[in-house]
DNA sequence: GTTATTAGTTCGTCCCGCGTACTAATGTAG
DNA sequence: CTACATTAGTACGCGGGACGAACTAATAAC
């Protein structure tokens, strides 16, 4: 028999490790429908995210991504036959190229991240103004501590 | 420019949206990672998940994950191949199939979700107990916020 | 008792991710 | 300057994953 923890607690608090959990699958669940009005995978999601305010090579990508650079190529095909993005020449490395946000992708993902604040303004409407200021902050001390404990992130996580 | 917010803002708070998104990548990227050690997708931790507490029909699966039966039909094929679950006829209806976790699938997800947790413990460990809590209650409450008014794409029409 | 609905599976199609193998350009000896 | 290694990117095969459409079998409704 388990659960002990969580019939010792009153059932406003699900307790740290579930209430994590469940919060994370239901921010990646309303990104995720405000994606899939546009078709977008969340990695293509992502991807439009990632090139808001950057220029990458592939190889930057991948690491970007966390990915490997033969998934980012593929990856990049799909958003640039669908018109998403541009793969342009690098100017110092002839084997490079620079994959950017077309102005149609750039105008999608800003919608889609415009609605996507909207939603976890939302979620969190039931929240006092201290309240919503405190999950923020305390949600910005765990991130930053994973930050500082996880090898491999990229820091750009949300479109 | 942008992000005249987070100018506006001190840099040990991420804002509400950032914050949110950022964490739930973080936990994502936690519990992936510990699935990954046993081979597992995300989906399929989900899905051993889900069965830890429940022996639902392929229906229920379905509406449980948030998928089409079609699909959940391919998950759970891979799932029984491996051994980590397995159909079994429901008594009541002779359509209908039973899933359960083996034994080795429930003392993998039971791994899993130990590790995992001793993750989160971790990654909140900086938090004093009284923050942790209300984190914790925060969480809770914003994830209540979200099933309470999330509709759950059914939209089938009752005759 | 015929018809309609429901539970599951199968199949074709696409997306996604990896590893391997390949080409082309750049670096690094000597 | 010529070899050789390294780096950037692509191509391809494989498997997992998700969907919708078409199908069988059992149940429910008329």
């Amino acid at each position: 028999m388990q659960y002990t923890a969580a019939m010792a607690r009153g059932d406003d608090d699900l307790g740290i490790v579930d209430a994590l959990a469940q919060l994370s699958f239901a921010v990646q669940g309303m990104l995720a429908r405000r994606a899939s009005a546009y078709d977008l995978s969340m990695i293509q999601t992502r991807l439009l995210g990632v090139l808001r305010d950057r220029e990458p090579t592939m190889q930057e990508l991948a690491r970007l991504l966390g990915l490997d650079k033969s998934s980012v190529s593929g990856l990049v095909d799909r958003a640039q036959r669908r018109g998403l993005v541009q793969r342009t020449p690098a100017l110092d490395d002839r084997r490079a190229v620079r994959v950017k946000l077309t102005s149609s992708g750039r105008r999608i993902v800003d919608t889609v991240a415009t609605r996507f604040s909207s939603d976890i303004a939302s979620v969190t409407g039931s929240l006092s103004a201290p309240d919503t200021k405190q999950l923020s902050r305390l949600a910005t001390r765990v991130v930053r501590e994973y930050d500082g404990s996880a090898p491999v992130t990229d820091g750009q996580s949300r479109p």
